[in-house]
DNA sequence: ACTATATTTGAACAATCATTCAACCGTTCA
DNA sequence: TGAACGGTTGAATGATTGTTCAAATATAGT
């Protein structure tokens, strides 16, 4: 196989672009430790918005922008309950993604 | 259960902060599509930085500086042959990680 | 209607990050 | 020795991102 077999041999085995962007994307909502530390509390107990930013040590504001992203990335779900917003996680695998990340931290 | 009683009681079941924060770190390298499409590639074949360069569709400068980030959280290996250094993924379980992302993308 | 509370939003700012460019290091081959 | 090649590195730049602050929205209670 020559250089030029080599790069189309391997291009043609990737993933579309389009779904690497995606995944990128995707895992990039797990890379800050302020959004991680959202969804283990969600994953602890569903919570309304003051209390995720007590117990995170944050303000509510802070929280809120944070939700949102998580939100729009389909992590956790928002429901009004009169004034206040319960939230919880919004796919069980969630969380089950996020412990793959601490065994692999864990292996070494 | 009181407001305080929540806090306390979820604070306690949540990972310690430096888990967390580790793993946030660990998913950030995830985070970018470049990142992503390099370890795609590696989990194709083993490659010299110019391949990789190649298939990406990026410079030599810029994926290097990316395996750097890659190498530094072990996530590829590299090994110096002659004047050419050949990448491998550093750890299997890496592309089970990308896969999972990508099921969770295609759930939907 | 008015006040208080819960949350969201937008603009602004600082910090972080990916890519480029040029310079550099190490190895091979002439 | 020196030129060529593969790769790394550091500084610079532009873009993205997280947090803060102030203002806005929405609901509940008086």
């Amino acid at each position: 196989m020559d250089e030029k077999q080599v790069i189309e041999y391997v291009r043609n085995k990737l993933p579309d672009d389009v779904t690497i962007t995606a995944v990128a994307e995707f895992f990039k909502v797990f890379g800050d430790a302020t959004r991680a530390k959202i969804m283990s509390c969600l994953a602890v107990r569903d919570l309304f918005v003051n209390e995720i930013a007590e117990i995170v040590g944050m303000s509510v504001s802070a929280v809120s922008h944070q939700l949102r992203v998580l939100r729009s990335a389909k992590l956790v779900k928002a429901s009004k309950l009169g004034k206040e917003v319960k939230y919880c996680l919004d796919d069980n695998h969630v969380m089950q993604i996020i412990e793959s990340g601490i065994t692999h931290i864990n292996e070494e």
